[in-house]
DNA sequence: CATTGATGTAACTTCATAGGTTACATGAAA
DNA sequence: TTTCATGTAACCTATGAAGTTACATCAATG
């Protein structure tokens, strides 16, 4: 996902979704799907007809980590959590009450930490790189 | 997980994978799987035969949420990652090293909360909800 | 020492879901 | 009006977690 942000960013032009789909070795309708979510939240734009395709609607630095996690409908963040709400269980609810505190502790640091870093970073990372190795074209892991 | 750990400490003798089962909603061969994990990392034994079943290898207060982590397998504890090792691509790298970093920072911060409670502070709420509530049962959510 | 009741584990079956695919409607530029 | 792009529904597929069945193993008990 960030890829594909970074990449439009980088490409300057609209990108279609062929060509998206091709540099993350997917389906074209699969990036479409997903992008639809970043348009909605005004990340991204897209465009109809001939020379059509992606682009970015605002700059790098003014997009996080944060704003992408929740365009994408704010998908749990944690790979656990509590089996069951609303158990009669008073243990199961005592454990339930102790995760989620935790829990929620957990993703507040994680979200500001998100927050915190805006797809200019990333990018800055990436012209390190073309600058560390700059034989490389900017182009695809296509097989 | 911990619902079954704290019903093992609340019976005071074996419990039966059946009768775990009941608890959780779900079979005893399921019980057997995971618990054979916990099993293997010390945090309860398990006795065959007529009167066997359950129990926790050693006190509450000894076992901390990340002990339970570790002895599951630590298990990917967030729910985001790169979607590709070793990429070819230089702007993949880029986010999967930015990616990286971020992840690493927080699951540290994670392991350290897991690792800040014990077992003996979820029994803790636990007996506070008993006081609170002294009716209910200790018993099962069971349909 | 046979019976009973428990775990240990392999093998198989569901089931949910993410991802991939096809098909086609819509819209914009040439 | 043709071409090339997105938008989206509908379907297919693969993966993995959970459930299930079956049976070997082992310990207590009468």
């Amino acid at each position: 996902m960030l890829h594909l942000l970074l990449h439009m960013a980088e490409a300057g032009e609209a990108i279609t979704s062929e060509g998206l789909a091709g540099y993350l070795g997917t389906n074209p309708v699969v990036v479409r799907r997903t992008l639809a979510g970043l348009r909605q939240s005004g990340i991204v734009r897209s465009e109809k007809g001939r020379g059509g395709g992606w682009r970015l609607a605002r700059p790098l630095a003014e997009i996080t980590l944060a704003d992408v996690h929740g365009a994408l409908g704010s998908p749990a963040l944690l790979a656990f959590g509590n089996r069951n709400d609303n158990p009669q269980c008073l243990v199961e609810q005592a454990v339930n009450e102790r995760l989620s505190d935790t829990m929620d502790e957990v993703q507040a640091m994680v979200m500001s930490r998100l927050a915190a870093v805006t797809l200019a970073d990333v990018d800055a990372d990436f012209r390190g790189r073309m600058a560390a190795s700059p034989h490389h074209s900017k182009g695809h892991h296509h097989a």
